[in-house]
DNA sequence: CATGAATGAGGCTTCATTCAT
DNA sequence: TATGAATGAAGCCTCATTCAT
């Protein structure tokens, strides 16, 4: 938690460093990453930061929160409730997440990197709580599913919503892996993580919706009835 | 790859050498391990590790090929022809790394924290490079049962692929989150990772092909339409 | 470049840390001077001195940037245009040498050792420039000689230029060679390098100069004939 | 001095070594050569030089015998009382020092880095003394010269002697500042350090023999009579 | 509230030399 | 006589954090 010292600065400083910082975390990991490089950068004293933030971590925490929060204010408002089936509610998250992503850059690389970010063991516990959350997030979804007759019952929630989790990352990893995008370089030139690759993010996010049809979505079985009833009938 | 002084050292010092190198970079990351550290354990001179290594990437790319190597002997007999689909080839996989596990814990370790290692700059190149391989695999076996007709052809190979390779890692790291198992704690106690693990771990692989099966099997209720139907009335 | 750090620093210290390096390398060829000794000696931390610079390099630049500044101040009001002829000129530089010698004497030995420093591989791509530097400022010189007639025509610029420039190097070095001075003792004594030799070196330097009129200066000879014999008869 | 073991080696072996050392030595100074490379080439155990020499100075300074030994053979035979002058002398010896290279490539490059290589502090009170020899052999040179009316009896030997020594060392050194030859490259090429340039140093001799004619052969003043015996008569 | 110099542990790496076999 | 593994001091450099001003 940053210190009132922080706070009480003038927004435009807070800012200034918050972005600094952004984007040094946003290129490195945490250990790598070097208060020395980001306060030199900032021409401000190392001695500040330590009058803003108890340590490094607490600085760290801080811009993990203040991104949450600007990018859950763009996909609070997505309601599974508005949406025919749970696909077209899951691409829509991706749709927000490129609003996201073009209107808050730095954050949105910052978040991105974090991903690539789960060992260093100085902040392992905390990830480790992070990624438990965001997990049963989704097993939460996957639930609700269940219950409406929509997901298969036939795999326990838990395996469902860890692989409804891994395959919102392999979307993401997927495109950095074949080179769609490439976020050390677009951070280097100032673009976003998904600037001009809208399109491609979207059907990567189809294709794997097709995937992900076959494999979460209630046997049709009865459906099929109506197809060949002769076989059956006889 | 590691100087002759190393390969000619005495059978018993040389292998606990290895293993202490082992049991660092089970636990640490590449760039977090510490050389001094295990050199201070083992009671061995610092400049000894520079006879047998040209430096430390020498030294960890070393230990990589080991422990792959003997990983390889365990399922380089596993054949995808002697099974009737590739789920249950993939299953074997499985049950054989688990019989690798259980003999050989601390290269298992080892080769499991390597997956949570892709960051640590000093080696990202060829840590990329790697896995590029490791998913190039996956697409090729993806393509093989598509040109098999068992593996439906309306979706890119690539993405089929990745998503595979990511169901691979997804098993180990859902047990991880769920706290089935625990690598830090097993290694502590000088427990493979699997460890009494071995029916949660296949039942685990069962739940995750069933849901692959739907997501990647070719749909037979048409084409069943095509075959049988008549044959079936008649 | 020193960091702000360093030049933010009071003065005394700064000064006191200066002159420690300087007496290091004055003494030590760059590869061979020890950063650890010189701390120690001081008694300040290790990583104060990458407070003040980048690297080793970085403080070594400056060092020989300051000294040649404090050097160029005695040089720098000589003009070749106030004497009659070059060898005057040549002379009162080591007039001068002396003078900052006195007043500057750890400067007067760094830089006398930087002579002796070629090798460094370190700092070799530097040296071979800096070198070249000052054997192009004699060509120069000789070059402008040339122009006015007053050094000989028939011999290349470049061949004059570095002999020149040999000839100032050789002063230096046969007074060391013939144990007329000791700078390795005289630093020991806090003395300086030509401390009550100034009689000496100003009669070498004489005595080089003979010989180099000998080499450099134009034939006057043959000149005489044409502008005085008759009006000298007459 | 090497002791017994190595000279009871067989030739062959023998002479791999020493080549293998040379070749070090020609490449970098005293103190970063390394023997562990060396020995490494060789595919012979490090304990083994120490089976051969006391040490490195011990090794390096047989190496040094040795090669002056061998230059000597090239240099003895040319007697200064075979030469009507002692430039034409001065002249020869570089033409043999040619064939001395060219024969001897090694020993040659050897040498020739010998000379940039006055510094390391481990060796350097050997190395003032064998420059001292080489500097009072040319003062004796001077000194004979001068007996017979031949140079100028105006300027002390000491200076004189010191000059000439330094023109034979600018004679090498401008042709490596000026990249007329580059023994880096050429030892790398297994080519000798004059290979294909000895026009050019034997021209570049000539020019500074030019120059050294005017600094030290006596002022030729009464032949200046014959020229100008118009003004003298009236 | 800001400053920024000081800290010092820890990191990897190199090398000549020794000594038991 | 040859071997070659072991040594360990010394080198440069990085970094988060502290604290006096």
């Amino acid at each position: 938690m940053p210190k009132p010292t922080f706070l009480n600065l003038e927004e435009r400083k807070r800012k200034r460093i918050t972005y600094a910082f952004l984007r040094e975390f946003a290129v490195r990991s945490y250990d790598e990453a070097s208060l020395t490089v980001v306060v030199k950068q900032l021409g401000i004293a190392k001695g500040s930061v330590y009058q803003y933030f108890d340590d490094k971590l607490d600085l760290f925490l801080y811009l993990i929160g203040e991104c949450a929060r600007v990018k859950q204010d763009y996909i609070a408002s997505i309601k599974r409730e508005d949406y025919p089936d749970y696909w077209s509610y899951f691409r829509e998250l991706f749709k927000r997440g490129c609003q996201f992503d073009a209107e808050n850059p730095l954050q949105s690389h910052f978040l991105h990197n974090l991903t690539q970010n789960l060992n260093s063991p100085s902040i392992k516990n905390i990830f480790d709580e992070m990624m438990s959350q965001t997990v049963a997030a989704f097993e939460q979804m996957v639930e609700q599913e269940v219950q409406a007759g929509l997901f298969r019952p036939d795999v326990p929630v838990k395996t469902m919503g860890f692989l409804l989790y891994k395959i919102g990352v392999s979307i993401q990893e997927q495109l950095e892996v074949t080179g769609a995008i490439n976020p050390a370089e677009s951070i280097e030139n100032n673009q976003s993580v998904y600037q001009g690759k809208k399109e491609i993010l979207l059907q990567t996010v189809d294709e794997y919706i097709r995937l992900a049809r076959g494999a979460f979505d209630r046997n049709e079985a009865p459906s099929a009835f109506g197809i060949s009833p002769v076989g059956e009938t006889s």
